[in-house]
DNA sequence: TCTGGGGTCCTAGGACCC
DNA sequence: TCTGGGGTCCTAGGACCC
């Protein structure tokens, strides 16, 4: 049994906490460079705003109707979100953080200690809204991810729910219902393309897409819709991932508030990305073999004359050194640039992720062929514990590592003797 | 004038291997 | 004269998510 809790309307109601006069006004929070709407008050989606819509095109309807328009504050929305989480974590031990306003919970055993799963949902919005004053929708009761998605987007569409839909305390007819009134595209991993897709078949509600045939679903759209189809039938496909895996890219890009025409000024954007997806790639201690830079014009200008250009470049070693990333990158930038345009965006990509300590093994054992016992050992206590868990850890080998990658030495030095139930 | 910034997974097709 | 059958790996592109 899962149950997903999803902030309503996250980074608006974040603001909001922290600024009691904006309740009640319709606000919108905007993306860099105040370009986009990013968060809609319901206010303001009950004008019609769609997600994403350029600002600039509603400032006549921001004059009608009082709209006030906040930046972003991403560091603020990260904390009040961690503060979330942790409440969620004294209701199930078994949670998966899945985008920084949700959460599914797995409540499977729970049902003991609440009256239902209803009354769980109550108790977790109350607590949420109590203690860090921002308000919630639960949807529980879901035998799969995908209904647990289902049955909150109804705890937040209708009243009659008082922001938490348990799918057990409805009867089969009563969930034919709701779900009749749900269009496919309110399915999650069901968007705009497959939607229409749908749609000329004939599915149009999510009742019908549940009563489709999976076999047949696969045929035309694949083993993911597949899935899908068998999570709306209630047979869970998607588990709970607990733990968040590393990152397999990584990413720093921004559009410029003002277009940029020199390489110097590309050079520094550039750079300053690099120090930041850099610092991305060592907090989850990894390394990265390859980097991506790409640059492009603005594609909303047709007058203007268009460019845009990406360029892979391979690290003779892995590496997570600034540095070494930054001259890299810039090598790229220099062989995609061209004069004469006018840039509005440019990015880097971190790309062919590893685990720093795996890296280390591959290194130990090309130089070390005969150790493919003690390499065994420690492959099977990383899938016990968790990838990552140990990792060679004698001075000597440290030296020669830390030799071998000129600075920062990746720190995965877990002593044997340091591991739960280590002499089993 | 002004249009975000991250991520994931799957598939098809080509190169290459024996 | 006749030209198989089984793989892997990589990449680009398309779909989706928040």
């Amino acid at each position: 049994m899962f149950a997903l809790v999803d902030c309503n309307n996250f980074y608006v109601s974040c603001e909001r906490v922290f600024n009691p006069k904006l309740e009640g006004k319709p606000v919108v929070v905007l993306s860099n460079n105040d370009g986009c709407c990013v968060a809609r008050s319901n206010e303001v989606k009950a004008l019609g705003v769609q997600m994403g819509a350029p600002w600039f095109q509603l400032k006549d309807l921001a004059r009608q109707h009082g709209i006030i328009a906040l930046s972003s504050n991403y560091c603020l929305y990260g904390d009040m979100s961690n503060r979330v989480m942790t409440i969620l974590r004294d209701f199930s031990p078994n949670i998966e953080v899945y985008s920084i306003d949700e959460s599914f919970l797995q409540i499977d055993g729970l049902i003991g200690v609440w009256k239902s799963y209803g009354e769980m949902g109550q108790a977790i919005r109350q607590k949420i809204r109590i203690w860090t004053g921002l308000p919630v929708c639960v949807g529980t009761g879901a035998g799969s991810k995908t209904l647990a998605k289902l049955a909150n987007h109804l705890a937040k569409k209708r009243p009659e729910f008082d922001g938490v839909c348990d799918l057990t305390s409805l009867t089969e007819m009563q969930q034919a219902e709701y779900f009749a009134s749900l269009d496919i595209g309110e399915v999650w991993g069901v968007g705009r393309q497959i939607s229409a897709r749908l749609r000329s078949m004939g599915i149009e509600n999510v009742q019908q897409l549940r009563q489709a045939c999976p076999k047949q679903i696969r045929l035309h759209f694949g083993v993911v819709m597949e899935r899908t189809v068998n999570e709306l039938q209630g047979m869970s496909c998607l588990e709970l991932d607990e733990v968040a895996p590393a990152n397999q890219q990584i990413i720093a890009s921004r559009s410029f508030g003002a277009p940029v025409v020199t390489y110097d000024e590309l050079r520094e954007s550039v750079t300053s990305y690099m120090l930041r997806a850099a610092e991305k790639l060592r907090r989850q201690h990894s390394m990265c073999s390859a980097v991506h830079v790409f640059i492009h014009t603005n594609r909303f200008r047709e007058q203007d004359a268009q460019y845009s250009n990406g360029v892979t470049v391979p690290l003779t070693e892995a590496s997570s050194d600034s540095r070494r990333l930054v001259a890299a990158v810039l090598h790229g930038l220099k062989s995609i640039y061209r004069p004469g345009y006018l840039y509005k965006k440019a990015g880097v990509m971190l790309l062919d992720l590893t685990p720093a300590a795996v890296r280390q093994q591959l290194l130990f054992r090309e130089e070390n062929p005969r150790s493919d016992k003690l390499m065994q050992t420690m492959d099977l206590l990383n899938r016990e514990y968790g990838r990552n868990t140990v990792s060679l850890g004698s001075a000597g080998i440290q030296q020669r590592w830390a030799a071998r990658f000129e600075s920062r030495t990746p720190r995965y030095t877990t002593h044997w003797d340091e591991l739960p139930h280590a002499r089993s």
